[in-house]
DNA sequence: AATGTGACTACCC
DNA sequence: AGGGTAGCCACAT
């Protein structure tokens, strides 16, 4: 069953605004720690089709996993401020204040 | 049909 | 401390 991708969709589908998660953390979520590819994936993917909040899944570090070069990044960051989301130094984000623990499930 | 690649991470040396 | 590798898996070529 690819379980791995319907939860990994419904686990970013269920990110509350105002919080954040990191790819590894929902793949482990999904059952995967090492399925962060395929949380990147189905960003990519479903986003469209499940108008998933792909903005508020960021890198394992805190910070936007993509290039500057990208318009997405800018509309990323613009996107998390206006939902309660702040940027420390670097753009990078408190993990600790703002990192969604899902464990309701 | 096979091979390579990617919004990633965690582990191992 | 820092660089390389493995694992996930759909999509492009």
């Amino acid at each position: 069953m690819q379980e791995l991708s319907l939860r990994i969709i419904e686990l970013i589908a269920a990110i509350p605004a105002g919080q954040v998660a990191t790819y590894g953390q929902i793949a482990a979520m999904a059952g995967n720690h090492r399925a962060a590819r395929q949380v990147s994936r189905v960003l990519h993917t479903c986003t469209s089709k499940y108008q998933l909040p792909w903005h508020r899944v960021i890198g394992a570090a805190g910070k936007i996993s993509i290039p500057k070069d990208q318009p997405g990044y800018t509309k990323q960051k613009k996107k998390l401020e206006e939902e309660g989301v702040l940027f420390g130094l670097g753009d990078t984000i408190d993990l600790n204040q703002y990192r969604w623990s899902g464990h309701n499930k």
